[in-house]
DNA sequence: TGCCCGGGTGTTTTT
DNA sequence: CACCCGGGCA
């Protein structure tokens, strides 16, 4: 079996441990993804049937070029049968095989973030509230970790500490809010990407005998990524588990940087809890980069103090020191690197592909996109506003989903009135308000508006009959016409096409070049489909291209720089990173440095991002910066101090003073600045220290099938952990004013603000997270 | 009904 | 700075 020769000792036992439950820790660029494949192809050597392997990979992308390496070793016609794909997209598949026992139809659209934050906007409207405090980003926000940690609306309303909080928060009817989104989104037959999640929990609960089906079918499971996984990802994989507990899940607690959207680094930590019999294996040798930058990561990343302890090493060479850049400005940064990334590239003898920049947030990406657009260096930007978020795809989208899915609330609001066709925003009002009363998805109130009492007069009633005609004929020719015909004739008889082809404008043409592009994409499926032999469906497109990541964009053989934020990066390699914006309240983020879990996952974020490298690093940073539209200064990142000295190279102007950017008031830097912030991080309202004590309670222990109950914690939702420490009505002492009471809380933490009235100086706002207030006990 | 302008607001990170 | 929204006007 010339496949286990390739693997070294700790690996090689690792993909052997066939039965019963492992954990594989996997330190960065250890070969876990060899790991992986080569356990399924092992799997499937001994016999084991691949339709009963189920991987839960991190990206779509990922799961397919697993499949490729798998085929390589046990044959294609094998390896295509296995169940691999990420989260969201392998629970949508069998949540669309299972729709009608939780009364979705087959075809449910599958919501993304701006359908969700779109609809939450119409709920807050009709039920008269005000989007300035119940702002769509923050309601949305709090309903996803709600589902995350699977607590229903009903639940949510119920929940007397959940009232307090969001009472406390100025927003009382968060928990209706909820409610009704959830009601809205079950009439419009849609999922957000949350309930992808969610609802499956909710089938595997009230459904017994579907979740046995499934235990009896995935006997064998594989989790990669494990450290980012959510509560409600983790009671899949427990539930799932539960039966045969031929579970191996492979991750990385250093390498865990989705916290803010619910992943719990406890999953890791407490595999041993849930399964006592397991067999761990750790992965220690790195095979990716340069002692160097081995040595760099491990020197950062040890400045950690939750974590599993291992020893990364590598036998490779000792490599280049990691290079420092210091610009006066964010242009000046983006020059410096993309001159940096020419002169290796020349020297080297390099491909542009060789090179990724890194950076912390997509804002970042426009310096470097200049600087290398003047040098006339190939890039590819990932992330930012990915192709099916812009506005035309998303129109032609909108169509294909309301003919998958004519109940699609969105889809309809949508394209009723575009192109024009004379339906005007009063009708739309009038059909939603209706829709609301009769308790029925908006299609059916225009489907039969009599029998609605839709109040509309005639010529309305005609154009809306037209459009219901123009959708329905479409509908039914889903079965029977294949996706691109079908994608290609709504397109053009809907008279987008026309529409955008007129449009001469630079812009327009480039709409209208997207078009064509989409209309590839569908035929592009059509084709395989055909050459499959499987079934060729404008639904089935659909839910392909709702769970694609920009991961997934097709890495053709073109050959650029990428540029990408850190936490895209997050299981790629390039021989010549460079990390830029390394700056405190850049890179470690402002929104971090109020609680120790937020600094460290910070300092994770950096740990993957060096260990992208092969053979070298490069940081920089600006001195100056533009930041919402004013130039700010900037101080060096703690992180470039916690590097290991012996790692790195100074540049000659790095130690150059700026005259006048003595203090920012709280910026502080260095070794220094870590110190004291360590110092004082007890007295600050939102210590860490609450944080953490919220959430061990919170955790179901055993994470029993029936108890979908969770308490909520700070992990929940960042509301909490202000509510913890500040209340209204509270007293306060505050080092400069002296007493006064919490008379008004508003925005969610980390940046809630607090009024309080100190009878000597008046009312003052406060941020919590800078004004260190002392509580005072109760004096009533 | 549609376009233009001004003001307000907001930035981590993503399926 | 960039986007979105609402109001005012044609």
């Amino acid at each position: 079996m010339s496949y286990l020769d390739e693997l070294n000792d700790s690996q090689r036992q690792a993909v052997q441990h066939i039965h019963g439950p492992s954990m594989v820790i996997a330190g960065a660029g250890s070969g876990k993804t060899r790991v992986l494949t080569y356990r399924i192809a092992h799997l499937i050597k001994n016999g084991v049937d691949p339709f009963s392997i189920l991987s839960l990979t991190f990206t779509n992308k990922a799961a397919k070029e697993m499949k490729e390496r798998i085929a390589t070793v046990v044959g294609y016609s094998e390896a295509r049968n296995i169940w691999m794909g990420t989260f969201h997209s392998v629970f949508a598949r069998i949540l669309r095989f299972e729709a009608d026992k939780l009364g979705y139809p087959k075809n449910f659209t599958i919501y993304d973030t701006q359908d969700s934050k779109s609809l939450l906007k119409s709920i807050i409207k009709e039920m008269g509230l005000d989007d300035k405090i119940y702002k769509p980003n923050v309601v949305f926000g709090r309903i996803s970790s709600a589902k995350n940690n699977l607590i229903s609306p009903r639940e949510y309303l119920d929940n007397k500490d959940v009232k307090i909080s969001d009472e406390a928060s100025g927003k009382p009817k968060l928990g209706e809010v909820y409610f009704a989104y959830a009601d809205r989104c079950f009439k419009a037959g849609a999922m957000d990407f949350d309930d992808l999640l969610y609802k499956t929990n909710v089938l595997f609960r009230d459904h017994p005998e579907s979740l046995h089906a499934y235990q009896h079918k995935f006997k064998y499971l594989l989790v990669d990524e494990y450290q980012d996984t959510n509560y409600a990802q983790y009671l899949i994989v427990r539930k799932l588990a539960a039966v045969n507990e031929n579970l191996c899940v492979v991750g990385d607690d250093a390498q865990s940087i989705y916290s803010f959207r619910g992943a719990n680094i406890q999953n890791i930590l407490n595999f041993k809890k849930d399964y006592p019999d397991y067999v761990l294996f750790k992965l220690e040798q790195n095979y990716r980069s340069t002692q160097t930058i081995v040595e760099a990561a491990n020197s950062v990343i040890s400045k950690n103090k939750d974590q599993i302890q291992k020893n990364v090493w590598t036998s490779n060479p000792e490599g280049e020191p990691i290079k420092l850049l210091r610009a006066n400005t964010d242009n000046e940064e983006g020059r410096m690197v993309a001159q940096s990334i020419f002169e290796s590239k020349m020297q080297e003898q390099l491909k542009e592909s060789a090179f990724a920049i890194l950076y912390r947030t997509n804002a970042q990406s426009r310096s470097m996109e200049e600087a290398l657009r003047k040098m006339n260096i190939p890039y590819k930007i990932f992330g930012g506003l990915s192709f099916y978020q812009r506005k035309e795809i998303k129109d032609l989208l909108a169509y294909f989903r309301l003919i998958c899915n004519p109940k699609d609330e969105e889809a309809l609001k949508r394209v009723i009135n575009y192109p024009a066709r004379g339906i005007g925003q009063t009708t739309i009002d009038k059909i939603i308000l209706t829709a609301r009363e009769k308790q029925k998805a908006p299609w059916e109130v225009i489907l039969e508006p009599a029998e609605n009492a839709l109040p509309i007069n005639k010529g309305t009633a005609a154009k809306l009959s037209e459009f219901v005609t123009f959708i329905q004929r479409f509908h039914h020719s889903l079965a029977i016409t294949s996706a691109y015909d079908l994608a290609f004739e709504v397109a053009q008889s809907a008279g987008i096409l026309k529409e955008l082809y007129t449009d001469k404008t630079p812009e327009g043409v480039a709409r209208y070049e997207n078009l064509q592009e989409l209309l590839n994409g569908v035929k592009d499926f059509s084709e395989q489909r055909k050459d499959l032999g499987t079934d060729d469906r404008l639904d089935d497109f659909l839910m392909d291209v709702a769970l694609l990541t920009d991961a997934d964009q097709v890495g053709d053989e073109e050959d650029f720089v990428s540029l990408m934020t850190i936490h895209a990066a997050k299981g790629l390699e390039f021989p010549y990173v460079y990390i830029v914006g390394l700056e405190e309240n850049l890179f470690p983020s402002q929104l971090s440095l109020s609680n120790r879990s937020d600094l460290e996952e910070e300092r994770r974020l950096f740990y993957v991002a060096l260990t992208r490298a092969e053979k070298q690093a490069t940081i920089s940073m600006a001195n100056t910066r533009y930041r919402w539209g004013n130039l700010t200064y900037c101080e060096p990142s703690r992180f470039i101090d916690e590097i290991d000295k012996n790692y790195v190279k100074f540049p000659p102007n790095w130690d150059r003073q700026l005259s006048d950017v003595s203090d920012l008031g709280f910026g502080n830097t260095g070794a220094g600045a870590w110190k004291s912030f360590g110092g004082k991080e007890s007295k600050e309202p939102n210590s860490y220290k609450t944080k953490e004590q919220a959430s061990v309670p919170s955790r179901t222990p055993a994470g029993i099938p029936k108890n979908l109950k969770r308490i909520p914690s700070s992990a929940d939702s960042s509301e909490y952990a202000s509510a913890d420490g500040v209340a209204l009505g509270m007293d306060v002492e505050h080092a400069r004013f002296g007493k006064g009471k919490v008379v008004k809380l508003e925005g969610a933490s980390p940046d809630t603000k607090a009024t309080i009235f100190f009878p000597g100086s008046g009312k003052k706002v406060l941020l919590l997270k800078f004004a260190k207030l002392k509580v005072l006990p109760d004096t009533a």
